[in-house]
DNA sequence: CTCGGCAACTGTTCTAGAACACTTAGGGGG
DNA sequence: CCCCCTAAGTGTTCTAGAACAGTTGCCGAG
């Protein structure tokens, strides 16, 4: 047995592979995909390499298998995964919605004390953006980009580019993030800007992304209403995530 | 090559053995774990089996998997796990919490329609309690649990034994739970209950927990105290938990 | 002293099966 | 018609490696 490792592993390959079929509805909720067999001989690995990849699917929440019976898609969830690394549009896009950013105002300034606690410096770059969900404010956003990388994207067009992949332009990768979330009432300047009332119950989360090297990259405190997403834990599947109302969306 | 595969997975002991002796303080956060070869050889078992093992132990948080460097034991994290079959009292005792529950009421009642149509039925037993963290009420919790469960368990004294505990004496066993957390307001006769003025950001959660068959059992409503409780994800963790402030004990 | 290379260590991916547990459907018998 | 058994299908677990990618430390050379 002489095998080669290719630089993209197989199982990750055949995983896309499957998510792209279950997602163009090739395959339909609800309907059993061919057995790990027959797809492990269709596309020529062992049964181990298709499993591996059938555990990616179904950690994706795409499909789930079921011991004697078959592995079976599951139906569409939208959902934020709250330890996602790529911005919160790239999410949102991604699961369908019609997304678009506004954005309020970009400049250098010196950090709030909660910010600079976090970045180690209150020397960053202020982004404060609001998203619409179907053309509705549902998110106030502000982003304190540490510097130098703040420096380094203060030009970029936030409404078509992301802050992630804006960095990502400059080699900042970001590698982890830890995020926050409490419940508020809509106060100040943000309802305005969410066009609710003062009062209205919402989600505050605080968001720290780091690089490579361990320190933070960003700090984000994103204001959201609460008709607007709702933390839904679920036992069967891959753990929590934050699902957008459905009633938000008016695509 | 001849192998039977037991009624419990090896793996499963492995993962659990591991588990056992890292929070038993054999192993530290931090330290390394012995190498996955030394590791496999140790358990008398292929490489393959050893890393299903050491999957499910970073899957549960204990560990983190890094190539070329080794396993290391991650710091504990308490944490109440959203997708937790255990009642909400258990969980932060767990934890070290201090915990008292004052029962409210308990009664057989209509549910009312937000819980009848998750349980199916308008017939079960209304159980309301007040959960006090360090002395302090936190939590504001209203269980239906559907008949003819509710009559199993109806002249439980619910300060001393959680709900499911009593429903374990009785054979009947939970399987399953999704729970939904949304921001609210603070109103009405609980904030009364949880000593806080109307108006105060709060966590409502809704739960459905599920027995064997698939039906519901328990539907829950918890009301909670916006700086008893936070959700947290991090990346390189498990992926989110629900946190109690640290403010908010007093051990 | 610093840098680069190499060796030994680490985890990751893959092969090629085989045996077991679970599920379902069909057929036969009562 | 109902029940039981069997066979064929499903996913799950496990063996026994080998090769690859990533990391770290040590040694030698400049």
């Amino acid at each position: 047995m002489n095998q080669q490792v290719p630089r993209e592993p197989k199982y990750h390959a055949i995983a896309a592979d499957l998510a792209t079929r279950i997602r163009s509805g090739e395959y339909r909720p609800g309907q059993a995909l061919p057995s790990q067999r027959d797809l492990s001989a269709a596309y020529g690995v062992t049964m181990m390499t298709l499993r591996q990849a059938l555990q990616v699917v179904e950690d994706d929440g795409l499909v789930s298998q079921q011991p004697g019976r078959g592995t079976f898609v599951t139906e569409p969830r939208a959902a934020y995964q709250l330890d996602s690394l790529r911005g919160l549009a790239e999410d949102l896009r991604e699961q369908g919605h019609t997304v678009r950013t506004e954005v309020v105002g970009v400049g250098t300034r010196r950090a709030p004390a909660w910010a600079a606690a976090e970045l180690g410096t209150d020397r960053a770059l202020r982004v404060e953006r609001v998203r619409l969900l179907g053309g509705r404010p549902a998110v106030h956003q502000v982003s304190w980009v540490r510097q130098p990388y703040g420096s380094m994207v203060r030009g970029v067009d936030f409404t078509q580019v992301s802050l992630y992949a804006a960095l990502s332009e400059h080699d900042v990768v970001v590698h982890r993030a830890t995020e926050r979330l409490r419940p508020a009432i809509l106060e100040g300047a943000i309802a305005g800007l969410l066009r609710q009332a003062q009062g209205v119950p919402v989600f505050v989360s605080d968001r720290v992304t780091y690089g490579m090297d361990g320190e933070p990259v960003v700090v984000d405190r994103a204001t959201i209403l609460g008709d607007a997403m709702e933390v839904r834990a679920e036992r069967a599947a891959t753990g929590l995530s934050l699902r957008w109302m459905s009633s938000v969306v008016v695509d």
